[in-house]
DNA sequence: TATTTGATTCTT
DNA sequence: AGAATCAAATAT
């Protein structure tokens, strides 16, 4: 029987920021650059939720570059980091409440691809992509893959490179897939009081 | 209109 | 520790 592509669909995304986060753990990101396809195990997200989350650009207020954010969700937020990196977003929750997922790592063929500009370059991502409806299953779109994961599999840390964002930034809202084992679980003492 | 900043990565 | 490099945000 021919495997059907599970494309996540928009209700997926449209539920509570961090759970949406959490769950991409294990789903594959897939892109299709001329009829090639390219599909990476999602390893790294974070959560960035809302206008009281000083570390989400939404927080400034709706502009034209976050405008996005405020849409629907399961919608691509592409934007160009230090005048040279890309960084890919997925829209979440109800429209007017400005969040989104922040890809960090791939896994591809089982070669890691870490950080949000070096994965935009390996995928081909570019602003060309902001607003791009990412549901569809054409050209980049999410899939589930019927990876199994178990519980401690996934570890909450907090987020990279938003000091500036004061109590925000300590929220353990960056997850990574961890093969847990007894050395890295003896360092994971805390639970940080992420939802499962 | 001018200056500063930033959800990064690479080199020194 | 600092450079690269630029769009968007902020200050003027």
């Amino acid at each position: 029987m021919k495997p059907t592509k599970k494309v996540l669909p928009r209700p997926y995304f449209n539920r509570p920021t961090v759970e949406v986060a959490r769950s991409l753990i294990g789903k594959y990101l897939v892109r299709e650059i001329d009829g090639r396809v390219l599909a990476g195990k999602i390893v790294e997200v974070e959560a960035y939720v809302g206008p009281e989350d000083k570390a989400c650009h939404a927080s400034k207020g709706r502009t034209q570059r976050t405008d996005v954010m405020f849409g629907p969700a399961g919608v691509a937020y592409v934007y160009l980091i230090y005048g040279m990196y890309h960084c890919l977003n997925v829209v979440t929750e109800r429209e007017e409440f400005p969040s989104a997922v922040l890809i960090r790592a791939i896994e591809i063929d089982g070669e890691l691809t870490d950080g949000p500009g070096r994965l935009c370059r390996a995928l081909q991502i570019d602003r060309r992509l902001n607003r791009a409806d990412l549901t569809t299953g054409e050209s980049i779109w999410f899939e589930d893959r019927g990876v199994a994961l178990k519980r401690g599999d996934v570890s909450a840390f907090p987020r990279i490179g938003v000091e500036y964002a004061g109590e925000w930034a300590q929220k353990p809202w960056r997850f990574r897939l961890c093969r847990i084992t007894p050395s890295t679980r003896a360092g994971r003492t805390k639970k940080q009081g992420v939802p499962d």
